[in-house]
DNA sequence: ATTATCTATAGATCTATAGATAATGC
DNA sequence: ATTATCTATAGATCTATAGATAATGC
């Protein structure tokens, strides 16, 4: 699986070499050896060595576009961020306004994370080897995606399609989702033995919505009808 | 804050000391040192020598009673779950039975997590470190665990507390509760900034209650009367 | 001439052990 | 005599860089 094109992270990092091009092509080549080693093996145990031969370059050259090894790291964590938020940005677009927003929202959204596991795994696993301000970044890149869902859930407010409630709850509610897909990731050893990637959107969808329409029905189609703007 | 005294782990390991008695209480030295210094500042960074010398033994007794640095980890691990099941089941055992018990455990858990926010962390982001047949084992630990809560979810549909439910569905609720109870060790960061843990508890019981009873109300008290066995 | 790349390695570090010493208990 | 402990270090390894070489563009 590829990573993002354009990061942000790509333009924090000092770098010898004058031609911005080359630099954004050489650093792609370095994430995507880089993400396939940390995710076998871990960053730790992965050696500079081996992500300069991966990414075919030798190792002096690795060092012409980073200045350490924790560099790749930051590069990667900000790749697979933006990914995932791409690839969730892309699957909301197609999904029809009104009402089931959310249910959609959230199925594409745990789809995505099916897709990635191993690389969202791979960011939870590592965010603490940062150095401190570069994990702030990444940190503050999981509180912005939450907002997707808080966007969300006020419109949905608004428009009368689910239930008043505090602010505060509303982001909480934003929270559990994103972490609700970010379980399938770590926990997937155990419950895909027992559910598929379709049974555990189902249910976790049933969960979240029950919830918060106040039903307890197990379809969540049932709401005040709002066809109006379709 | 220690460890709990009597882990299954500290069997598992090979040691060339005899004095059983000795072993426990070296492992435990072992462990009290190796979890401040892994909180501090990770498995990876810190090195076995450090670890010796914060648990008071030379390096080369370290490697009496355990034959690798992922020993200490394994230990670690092992010891930490020890604590938060006993905390809890501790805890749990307090809760009056009747309605309100799962509130009131998710209420115990909860703390817990806040307790042990470090530990816990520790566990998720250096349990891929382990080599895998005691990955898997710690993993198992994790589901075991969540089975407190499927049992208790059982018991609440069999008196009718609860509306009827398959077991798969009430199964993947513990999984949320458990999961429910980390976000706040791996959010905490910036949960904290927005919530006091007590808001944590109030909000995500609702959250999670409210679905299982299909009430919309923020009391989760007001459910069927059943004050008999009280 | 300037920019990009490679080779070879200095320097630092860390795990795990071998062999020496101290403590314990019969 | 046996068990526990310590000191000192072999051996392995890895990051980051210095200096040499190749490619590029004027």
């Amino acid at each position: 699986m590829n990573v993002n094109r354009k990061s942000k992270g790509l333009q924090d990092i000092p770098t010898q070499v004058k031609d911005q091009d080359l630099i954004n092509r050489r650093r792609l080549q370095i994430v995507d050896a880089a993400v396939k080693l940390f995710i076998d093996k871990g960053f730790h145990k992965t050696t500079t060595r081996e992500i300069a031969r991966e990414a075919g370059i030798s190792t002096g050259l690795l060092y012409e576009y980073v200045s350490s090894k924790e560099d790749v790291l930051y590069l990667v964590c900000d790749a697979i961020h933006a990914e995932v938020e791409q690839a969730v940005a892309e699957a909301v677009s197609r999904v029809s306004g009104g009402r089931n927003v959310l249910a959609a929202m959230i199925r594409e959204y745990f789809l995505v994370c099916d897709r990635m596991s191993d690389h969202i795994l791979l960011v939870y696993q590592e965010t603490t080897t940062l150095p401190p301000n570069w994990r702030k970044h990444v940190l503050e890149n999981e509180v912005r995606f939450t907002g997707i869902f808080v966007k969300t859930l006020e419109e949905l407010v608004r428009s009368g399609d689910l239930p008043r409630r505090r602010r505060r709850s509303l982001e909480l509610i934003a929270h559990n989702i994103t972490v609700l897909g970010h379980m399938w990731t770590f926990r997937r050893w155990y419950l895909a033995r027992h559910y598929t990637i379709a049974d555990y959107i189902k249910l976790q969808t049933d969960f979240i919505l029950g919830r918060l329409t106040g039903k307890s029905s197990p379809q969540n189609t049932s709401r005040r009808n709002h066809e109006s703007d379709k």
